[in-house]
DNA sequence: AGCCTCAAAATTGTATACACATATTGTTAT
DNA sequence: ATAACAATATGTGTATACAATTTTGAGGCT
């Protein structure tokens, strides 16, 4: 939800809603896919499509296009479109990319942040800390977590990283956690290393806010392959 | 040209040619951005364009949605697309994404790259010590330079880090330095730096290798950023 | 039965045509 | 003379129609 309201869309220019019909096709079939409405490896025909989405050929091409380029669609020429299928492969490949640019990103939000910023971070944090002593429910720590992620990403200060991070990247993040919502561990542990990381910004300490995003993202990549030896061997 | 040969073109999932009429266009309206034929800010009149390249405004329009994806392009709804200016604040931004980016590729390349990957790199080497000997263009020193890490890249392993860098960066980088091919300096430099790299590789050090490009591409950024600096205050 | 051939159907790629929004130009009034 | 407004023109967004390619299935052959 929040992710939604903070997406930097389709990569118009100003963050505007969705003014165009291509836009609002983008958008639907993104979350059609990310919340897999439409299966991995499934095949996307374009006038079954159009017709679901109301929209002609034109306008959902585009959208696919775009998706192509957010790597959540694959396209062979003459052939069409299919939903990507994330192997196990994909997922550490991702967790690497995403460790290294939000370890940057955390580098420089510890440089470039303002105050306001730095307060509005520490509020996550408390935010956090309360619902888990709350036992909310699970769906809230991963929000909070992707909130949190997004605050120091939207506070770095690099248009390109950020474009890179909010609008290639979380998508097939988002996507993994749909498929693998089942196991969700990690909650407290979690909270205590963005503890310190925030610690570590507030200090204005970019080397030390680097190396902990950086552990944090590879430690998360890690129960991700350790849980996937675990059933995959018994 | 080096370049364009190992393109992974335009996100079609096999290395094939320009099959279709769009990937064509997306190539040649590219090439025509990148080496400045079209100019920064200019804007992409569509019908000009699709006579210009002989398609129609169809193929052309997507095109412009993958340079979109790319940053090359940016649109506004219901005004158009035009050519992105770089900026100095653009080009640091980009600088710090290929310095995390690519030093991961070298970690990786360490771990990774099999025997025959390695020998090829430590050629690249040579072949780079034997232009600057012979005192040959500057222009060879660029794209041997490109060859340099375009290979690390390859041989990375991870897919998605090396489409980031390939499809969507180093286009970027290219157009940049299309823009400012003036100044070419830093030539016997970047030789003993590549050498370093290339040592920690074969030694199969990733933590090393990972800190030599981070400061290979840093040490780039700065001397961008001081030759800015330089040109604006005299 | 399995495989190859060939034709028909379906689907992608491309072109043309129309509707709507924006930019531009010219006119008028202050 | 300048500013505001209206009319025109240009260009983008979208839909429809056509062409080319691929997939599918039936029929015949080995």
């Amino acid at each position: 939800m929040s992710i939604v309201k903070n997406d930097t869309q389709t990569g118009t220019a100003i963050g505007n809603e969705d003014v165009t019909l291509s836009d609002q096709t983008t958008t639907a079939l993104r979350e059609a896919i990310v919340k897999g409405d439409i299966a991995p490896g499934e095949k996307l025909n374009e006038p079954r499509l159009a017709e679901q989405f109301s929209v002609s050929r034109g306008p959902l091409r585009e959208a696919i296009r775009r998706l192509v380029a957010m790597g959540l669609v694959r396209h062979i020429p003459n052939v069409g479109a299919s939903v990507v299928t994330l192997s196990l492969a994909n997922i550490t490949d991702l967790y690497d990319v995403r460790e290294v640019l939000e370890g940057k990103a955390a580098a420089l939000a510890a440089t470039n942040m303002n105050d306001q910023e730095r307060l509005e971070l520490r509020e996550l944090i408390e935010i956090h800390r309360q619902h888990i002593e709350s036992n909310a429910g699970q769906y809230m720590q991963v929000e909070g977590d992707f909130d949190f992620h997004y605050k120091i990403i939207q506070g770095c200060g690099n248009a390109m990283l950020t474009r890179q991070l909010c609008h290639e990247l979380y998508h097939l993040v988002r996507m993994f956690r749909y498929q693998t919502s089942r196991f969700k561990k990690r909650s407290n542990r979690a909270l205590v290393e963005h503890e310190q990381l925030v610690y570590a910004i507030e200090q204005r300490d970019a080397e030390v806010a680097e190396m902990l995003m950086r552990k944090h993202i590879s430690r998360a990549k890690d129960s991700i392959v350790s849980y996937f030896e675990e059933t995959n061997t018994k």
